[in-house]
DNA sequence: CTTGCTTCTGTAGCTGCTACAGGATGCAGG
DNA sequence: CCTGCATCCTGTAGCAGCTACAGAAGCAAG
């Protein structure tokens, strides 16, 4: 049983961030010991450690805790790939979008460099 | 003069947001009618343009801010460049992150794909 | 006059944390 | 045994950039 901090260390979870996931139930309360520290078994470290990766995967909160309870019910694949696909597919769209924008920006910045008398990137906001 | 209803409409910026940009300081506060109703001059609604474009090119408000002054002091196009590359650099890294992230669910949803034991997705998760 | 649209203010909510303040505990060295 | 520092606790507020109310008031047409 480990108390918060090192919990901290080994999943590499913020200390804030394991309460803030406790407060909103997306891990459960761990034992307190008696001057009411929490403290932390394998399990929880476990949990914590799949969190940061589905996050780190871009998973919301709320697919997070989808995830746990696919995984908490025996690992249904059909529906798990359908979450990951869905997510995937908003992944595409974001990175269309941030290349639209990466387009448009870079479009002007030559512009920009390029001199001329007017500013191209003021203009291009003014009208 | 126009009502603010108006002129969210010529703008395409929110009504609440309109407002909202206001008590941030993002445009000045518009004259009152005798009820206390906003009324926009043409300056208003060419300033909220500006920003929903600055906003669509992805700069933050405090750079639209930045924008906004440069634009006023008679268009420094060295600052303004300069500002506009700085957040296309951001753009790109952005966008590099992304793509990793796209990369690794790909290959988890592939795995996934391919059928096979225990949820490769789960699985992935967890170890 | 009534109906229904617009606008007003002020406040709370969203996501996912992060950062305090102010207090209590735990542990190691002297 | 005492001191001092690290760790932990709760509760609240802040970040970005809006959006969504509630509850009140004005305005215009029929």
């Amino acid at each position: 049983m480990l108390p918060i901090g090192a919990v901290s260390e080994k999943t590499r979870v913020n200390i804030e961030t394991i309460r803030y996931y406790e407060r909103i139930g997306l891990v459960p309360p761990p034992p307190r010991s008696q001057s009411g520290r929490r403290l932390f078994a394998q399990d929880d470290i476990r949990r914590l450690r799949f969190i940061r990766r589905a996050r780190e995967l871009g998973f919301s909160i709320e697919d997070v805790r989808r995830l746990i309870a696919l995984d908490a019910g025996g690992g249904d694949c059909d529906e798990t790939r359908e979450l990951a696909q869905k997510h995937l597919a908003q992944v595409q769209e974001k990175l269309a979008d941030l290349r639209r924008l990466r387009r448009n920006l870079a479009q002007l910045v030559e512009a920009c460099e390029s001199g001329g008398g007017e500013c191209p990137i003021l203009d291009a906001l003014a009208h």
